[in-house]
Order: C-alpha cells, then sequence, then structure tokens
DNA sequence: CGATTTAGTTGACATAGGCAACAAAACATA
DNA sequence: TATGTTTTGTTGCCTATGTCAACTAAATCG
C-alpha cells in the first residue's frame, strides 16, 4: 500500500520506499480529497461549477440572504474569492445579489429557480458518487471517518 | 459543531445551516486538509518550498536516483510538472540531475548535502506539526483515522 | 535501416488562492 | 454633529497548480 510499482533505469520493476509520508496525516488526506474530488470534480465540470462552487451553492440554498462576508467566513475562505464565486453563480443565473434591506453596503445573496433545480440534481448526484467511492469502506467505517474528520475540523 | 456563529443583515447572531454538507466525505476531507496544509504550508513557505515540494524532496531521500518520470509517477503528477519541482529543488542546492548510466535521455535525480539536512530538519517540523494539529484526536483516534484515509486511498 | 515510443523540456493557458489597495457605507465616539 | 475607524464588496497582482501541445534527443521495435 505504501509502496508502488515503478521502474529504474534498468526498466526493472522497483518498489519505491515513501519513508513517513504515508504516517502523515497530511498525505493521506490530500491522496484522499484528490481522489474523492476527482470524480465529481469531472461531474461538475459538466456543468461549469467547481466544489467550491458546488458548496456555496448548497450554503446559499440552505441560507438565503446572507451577505458575501458570511458565506466566505462559513466555508473558510476570503471575501475576495466569494465575489469571483458568486460572479459565477449569478452569470449562471444559479444566484442572485439582490440589495440588502439594513446595509447599502452589504448584498443578500438569494438561490433563483433554476438554482434550486441545480442543488437538488447536484444533491443526489454527490450522494451516488460518495457512495460509490467510499464503497471500500463498509457504513460503520463511513461513519467512523466522517466523525473523526468532524472532530478535526471542530477543533 | 455543523452550525457556526455568524450574523445576518440586523447584525444578530444568526446559526448557519450546512444542509448535507457535514454528511459528504468530499466536504469534510476538503476543511481538513486546508486545516493541516495551512499551517505546515506557512512553515515551508520559509524555506522557499511547497507542500509538493516537500514530498517529492521525501522520495528523492528514501529513493535516491529515480529518473523524473518515476518521481511524476509516484505522487500522480506528470512530467511537465515534475520538470518544475525538479528545477526549483535543484536551484535550492537540495537535490541534483545526474547522468542515468543507462539512458542518456534521463537523469538519475540525487540528494545532496543540503538536501539530506533539510529533510531530517522538516521531519522534525513535520512531526511536531501533525500533534499540534491533531491535538484533539488521542493516539487511537489518530491512528484510526490514518488507517481509514489509507483503505480509502488504496482502493 | 526506418518507424515508433519515451524522457525531458518549454510555452500557452486556465484556475485557485493570498495579499494589498480602494471606494462607499456604516459605526463609534468625542 | 463631526471625525476617525471598521466593514463590505471589489479589483489587480502575484504565486501555485494543473492541462495541453509541441519539440529534441535518445532508446527501442520491427
Amino acid at each position: 500500500m505504501d509502496d508502488e510499482a515503478l521502474s529504474n533505469e534498468n526498466n526493472a520493476p522497483v518498489s519505491i520506499n515513501r519513508d513517513i509520508l504515508p504516517e502523515l496525516l497530511g498525505y493521506q488526506l490530500r491522496r484522499a480529497t484528490t481522489r474523492v474530488y476527482g470524480s465529481f470534480g469531472d461531474h461538475l465540470r459538466g456543468f461549469g461549477l467547481t466544489q467550491g462552487h458546488f458548496g456555496v451553492l448548497v450554503l446559499i440554498g440552505a441560507n438565503p440572504g446572507l451577505p458575501q462576508t458570511a458565506l466566505a467566513k462559513a466555508v473558510g475562505s476570503t471575501r475576495s474569492l466569494m465575489v469571483r464565486t458568486i460572479d459565477r453563480l449569478e452569470a449562471a443565473d444559479l444566484v442572485r445579489r439582490e440589495a440588502s434591506p439594513n446595509d447599502r453596503r452589504s448584498h443578500a445573496i438569494v438561490i433563483t429557480e433554476a438554482g434550486r433545480a441545480m442543488i437538488d440534481r447536484l444533491k443526489t448526484d454527490v450522494r451516488r458518487h460518495e457512495d460509490r467511492v467510499a464503497g471500500v469502506l463498509n457504513a460503520e467505517e463511513f461513519d467512523s471517518l466522517l466523525s473523526l474528520l468532524a472532530k478535526l475540523n471542530a477543533s
């Protein structure tokens, strides 16, 4: 699992030594993220969306009317990044920037009908995708992994 | 844990609804990766290195003499990307491109003395960093998380 | 031998993120 | 009320990362 078949300068199959890498949380997280993200990312690209767009879209759907800064904080992003994300989602007619009633500086981000439909569609897709990619884990392992990650993220 | 204190247009504290996001492996993985990567990435930047550089450097230290293509395959990257990575590491005098004895097309990538010292230094740092960031997990939970991720990555 | 493949490299391009600056509006306070 | 500070959204610049196509030199295949 830690070693992988490669070939050296003699073209003979050789096993690569990953040293401490497999013991590092960061390394395993990176590989897992790339793995889980890869295929659903391809799927999202078909809609002109990225993983970041998907997360923000779901958040807007569940919390319509929040300003951009609140959304940025919620996904651990920044105001600058959120501007571009909302730009994209608005250009795709999935969300709208509306005037905030109490603060003329900020925008109330709301979901459109197309955005609502997209969320419903993608929720189904992402569940199917997760079931497939996590197929090597049984239900207990999957729940355990999820709760350990949540605990790590909550700190 | 799924909700977070924010503020709405009235500046009243409001709890954000994350909907299905916390149940998604991809979402929790992304947050955890960002978290674990962030601080060590800052540390690496002090040496002019990135996470990618670190992984490749460790691999070269443990497997001196491999050609660039083998290294690229080992980290799930491409030949093009590996060229730039090795360029950087070589410019920092951490690795050297040597002539491959049997194939005049390829380079045998070896570690320098400075590279060896850097690896030793960073190995210590990364262990300390992982201990700190995973402090909310006890040893058993940490091992459990690591092995679940490894199982996921092995499939 | 000629044709194909492989290793390394380069350049164009797209995306994502961090960082600094900025204007407009809101807020704090003297 | 007037003034200074903070906040919101925005833009531009820089870096990291990744894709893709093309190209040279060398190895390999038939």
